[in-house]
DNA sequence: TCCCTTGTTGTGAGCGTTCACAACAAGCAT
DNA sequence: ATGCTTGTTGTGAACGCTCACAACAAGGGA
């Protein structure tokens, strides 16, 4: 016991009989201790309580035992700040604290500038402060080389989520177009032969590969032009896009938004314009917040694993440190969760059309 | 430099020609550092880019810069497993970060066991590997008598959420008494007579302290009997409730519901059973997640400033650790959010009950 | 029997920082 | 001048662990 009265792992090699270093041996799994040996140390780390000092572990020259998350910071407090709700950093706290205490080990989340120098020197300063044994980065830092680069420099293993370049990462990545191609096939199974697709951000990222995939699925059916409007993932803009396409000729008797905030803009429009949902506007969300559930319909969503993605990142890391695995692709499946708010297209909608 | 590449304290003191002692000094903020050396030596970390190894600092008898924020497990892993969704983790998440970092310091979370044995051991070993230099317990540990005991037996300051008994820790809570109180005044004022409580732990808790501010204003209002219902937090249960009390004689013309999950119910009854909210139902939540906004009515809600709870914690606590201040409590102000959901009592209902 | 390999345990050093204390300089009253 | 206080800087030790290497025991082939 130290001053401070904490067990360390002098005493616990004293209370068996044996070195400092043999205690560490176990605790580090390494081979060629005695079983019996073995398990006497581990019985009398079990007595006294004793758990390791991470700190000490890490100056030893050893590792963490941390993982870092990076966020970006603006979006991040954006959302926050606007009450926006950020499933997204819960489901990332989730996954990764529960893949990280499964081993003994340790999640930090940090806040990081989308700007490329602040960036760098956002990563370089947690680098050097926490030292961490492996970086989790997600959009939009995952598409960072300038960072990458300067954890490959550091040797620091590296995951990114939502991004696949074959490059020496662990990418994390789910089938954006594949997604969208079944949630536009969903719709057509139901009838709907005109399906509009409000983007986030028409010609980037992940709205483009799910334009292409609903693209691909429109035309697989030899259904018409594709009817795109552009958003911004927020309520307002996305309301008056629906709006304006409800109002021209032939407007769509289905709707996939490229976030839940535009599906619930889709609902209100609807509800305003008298439209019954699903009978007479179905309505698909991209993304499956925890709220979409009690929305009036519930909402059929496409849901991106995000939980098991960054467990997944996770567990992979810690492989990597302990030299059990090396890096390559992880894809994470996406699942389509069929609610009220798609449903047959209506024979009146249908009509309207014709 | 060391052989990883890192820049240390050496490195700094070295460039400036004094000696790590007198860096480390300018690093604390201690006092006796002449102002002009002060100024060469933080332009040499600045231009090394240095930053002090949490690690190092840690063992060499100093800090660990680090806050940890205790949840418990059950009740979070259940939330995400059911999607419920997590404002509350979210909020804490952002309220922690933010302040921590402001001042240079990192926020760990972990999740720990609610079973009273099982929970002083997890906090005992988050305390040992960590070494955190205060913690923050959040409801239900919160209200553990044994893990303040252990915190205070090590000596470190411990921070609670939703708590307040006077003794030695920063008690942060809300008056929600006082709330319950506001949000009833707020719907008398509207003209509602027959106001109905859905509690989500009728004995139990803030569901307690909530129930009698919304008694005490029925009082003060000279308005009839209380009309509270067993919900249990949830969908289901809480719709039935509704659903029942709607249909017995002299029905409520508001609700507030003890979280939003249960005035989202409250909304689905009344569509179900044709009437309209607010005109015919008004109905007000006590919780405020982001989802309400997209409520059909939007949702007005009781906030509870969960984020500005836990920045005020995380504050007090470095700054205690720091000498500048000493534990007590702090009070949150709670916030009544006028949304659409509530609204003038109809002449319509009240017709009926007269 | 002897040497060599392999397995098992122990010892000294070092990680980067802060603490306690020492050393020295400067200012002030005597 | 002398001594005393106060301010400023430096030095050794310590924190708890892991690394590299040394030491010793046990077993197998010649």
């Amino acid at each position: 016991m130290n001053r401070r009265g904490e067990v360390t792992i002098e005493d616990v090699a004293a209370a068996v009989g044996v070195s400092r270093q043999t205690v560490s041996r176990v605790l580090n799994d390494s081979p060629n201790v005695k079983p019996a040996l073995r398990l006497r140390i581990h019985a009398a780390i079990e007595q006294l309580g004793y758990v390791p000092n991470l700190s000490a572990r890490r100056m030893g020259g050893g590792r963490s035992f941390l993982i870092l998350a990076i966020n970006d910071r603006a979006r991040t407090i954006e959302n926050w700040q606007a009450r926006r709700g950020n499933d997204w950093v819960d489901q990332m706290l989730f996954g990764g604290m529960s893949a990280c205490e499964r081993q003994g080990w340790h999640l930090v989340f940090e806040l990081v500038e989308t700007e490329p120098a602040l960036a760098r020197r956002g990563l370089a300063n947690a680098l050097a402060s926490l030292r961490p044994d492996g970086v989790i980065l997600t959009p939009p830092h995952c598409d960072n080389a300038d960072l990458v680069a300067l954890l490959d420099e550091r040797g620091i293993p590296c995951a990114r989520i939502g991004h696949s370049d074959g490059s020496a990462c662990v990418d994390v990545f789910m089938d954006e177009t594949a997604a969208a191609h079944a949630a536009t096939r969903h719709l057509i199974e139901l009838g709907h032969r005109r399906i509009a697709f409000i983007a986030g951000a028409a010609n980037y990222g992940n709205s483009g590969l799910r334009i292409a995939g609903y693209r691909a699925a429109l035309a697989a059916a030899g259904l018409g032009e594709p009817l795109v409007g552009d958003g911004d993932f927020h309520f307002e803009t996305a309301g008056r896009v629906i709006a304006r396409m409800l109002g021209e000729p032939d407007p769509p008797s289905a709707v996939i938004a490229d976030n839940d905030e535009m599906a619930f803009a889709a609902l209100h429009i609807a509800s305003a314009a008298g439209l019954r949902v699903p009978d007479d506007l179905a309505v698909l969300s991209f993304e499956d917040t925890p709220g979409v559930r009690f929305a009036v319909p519930p909402l059929t969503a496409i849901r991106q694993p995000v939980a098991a993605m960054i467990a997944a990142a996770c567990d992979r890391l810690i492989a990597i440190v302990t030299g059990e695995a090396t890096t390559g692709s992880i894809e994470a499946p996406y699942e389509l969760v069929r609610r009220a708010s798609t449903g047959p297209a209506s024979t009146r909608a249908r009509t309207m059309q014709a």
